[in-house]
Parts: structure tokens; sequence; C-alpha cells
DNA sequence: TTGCAAATGCAATATATTTGCAATCATGGA
DNA sequence: TCCATGATTGCAAATATATTGCATTTGCAA
């Protein structure tokens, strides 16, 4: 949708930084992507004209420095990305045979205890935590582990 | 110690994997590190004649592949890596500010709940998770966000 | 001690990310 | 609407990280 682009730049402008094409379409196809992309398979869906590589990694980083857009770490080679939606705090879940990640939303993520505690012993402020699951997905059933 | 050392060599025959001293060293240096370090790190620490760079990724595959490693992934442009010792189940907190990582044992730490409920969901077999906290250490304070 | 499979070093290559700089664009004000 | 200006972009080059092929060397079991 059009409209979804829009809005993304609505909400460049809004916090001081230009609207571009390639910003509306980098948020565009995150928020429309159930799993997190790496800057190349964003790259991949932008329609034409491209922008540049070294463009999509500076507005990715533009984009995690005010909050749009959060990077997602699961043992790879490149890190990947998601829209930061408030509302839905989701997890991943990648197969450790086939690469296959998918994302799971549980009843609850009470971590805050954790959280408490971590602030009391290392004098640490968590604002934020990753919690990935590894294993095997159901087509791979118990198949040997890949790495 | 190298002790340390040869305990490690001994892991490696009887998984069936010829013992060599890259092999020990690489090992008792992630053994005796507080924290997951990353190959060039591990490299760095391993008295000369090091191995070639390409000898240190191939073996940190291979001890990964047998469970002699864990790889952590801490939104870094390298992976890191740690010992996999069984009993002292840890969690990283990572500052955003000035990069520091810290090791941090909780109390308890419990997410079978959410591993059922994935395996339930999904019918995804949850072997291990990853849960990385960040935030601002306690030097940093309450600074600007780096990224 | 010897033979062989496995591991290593080295060099080349692939992939991911960053940076400098000139050209271009987006936005607010005239 | 047009312009000035600072921010963004494309491009090319530089870095950092990781992987691979192959000839040589090594670990280890017999």
């Amino acid at each position: 949708m059009d409209n979804d682009r829009d809005a993304a730049c609505e909400r460049f402008r809004t916090l001081g930084h230009p609207a571009t094409r390639g910003r509306g379409e980098i948020l565009r196809i995150l928020a429309e992507s159930p799993l997190p992309l790496s800057p190349r398979e964003i790259r991949e869906r932008i329609p034409n004209p491209k922008p540049d590589a070294s463009t999509v990694y500076r507005n990715l980083t533009l984009m995690v420095s005010i909050g749009l857009v959060r990077s997602v770490a699961l043992h790879e080679r490149s890190r990947r990305y998601e829209a930061a939606t408030d509302g839905a705090h989701r997890h991943r879940v990648v197969c450790r045979t086939c690469g296959r990640i998918e994302s799971f939303q549980p009843k609850r993520c009470d971590l805050s205890r954790i959280e408490n505690d971590i602030r009391g012993a290392l004098g640490f402020d968590v604002t934020d935590h990753s919690l990935e699951f590894f294993g095997a997905c159901a087509a791979c059933g118990g198949k040997k582990v890949k790495r």
C-alpha cells in the first residue's frame, strides 16, 4: 500500500528528518514483513530505481537511532531489522537445520524481574532485551544440528 | 593453565577429532574468558605461533557443531563465542552507549513455559535460547543511545 | 614406525559494512 | 512559486569479516 509509505514519510518529517522515497520504502517493507529482514533483502524488495546499498545501511542506522526500527541478532552473518511497532512484542524462533525463521508472540513475556535483578546487581539500566529460541522446526523434526 | 588445554585436547579425542594445539588453545581461552569473544580476539590471545585466521574460523564452526562452544549474537558485526559449560546459564548485558559487555547469572531462568508454548503453537522443538539485555551501564548512566 | 584421514597455512575470493565526496533533493521562508 | 541551504544520495573505494581450494603437514591408530 502506498498509504503505508506516505504514513512512514510523515513519521520522518515529524521527527525532523527529510522524507525520501527510499526511507518510505524501507519502512513500508519492514512494516509489511512478518519476519525481520537483512539490508540486502530490504533493498531487493524496493522497486526500481533502488537506492544504493550504502543508503539503505545509512537509513537503517538512522531509523534504529530514532526508534522507528529495531535490529535483531540471529547468529547470522548479517543483521536483520524489523519495524519497531510498539504493540506486538514478538520473539524469533530459528531452525538450526534449515534456517527457517518463525515469529512467536508469547502469552506474556515478563522479564521485568530479571531486568530489576540486573539493575540491582550491575547498576545497569536495562531498556530492552532480545530473546530468540533455537531448535528444530516441524518440517526438520529431530534432524541433525547444522551448526 | 596448561591443564585446561590438555583437558580440552582430551575432549576432542573423545569426540573423534584429532587434538591440535590450536584447538586446545581456543578452548582454553574461551574457558578462561568471562565474556564471549570474537574470532579475532580469540586469535589475538593465542601465543605464537598463531594458527591462521581461517583455522580459527573452521575450528569454531566445528566446536559449535559438536557442542563444545556456543555462539552468542550481540548485534555486532562479528559473532562471539563462549565455552559451552553446561552448568552456568548466563546472559549478556550490553551497554548501548559504550559497548561494554557484562555477564549476568539470573537467580532462575524459567523460559520452559514459553518453550512449551512454542512447541504447541508451531510444532517447533526448542533446544536452546538466547537472551540478551541492552541498556546503559552504570558508568554511562543515562547518556545518549549510540545506535 | 608407518599410512592415511584430517587439519593446517596460504592465497584468493566472497560477503557485509563503512566512508569521502560531489551532485542532488527536500523543506521552510521570501 | 521560487530559492537558499543543509541533509541525503549515488558512486567508488576502503575495511572488516568470513569462506574456500589446494598443496603440505600433522595426529593417531595399527
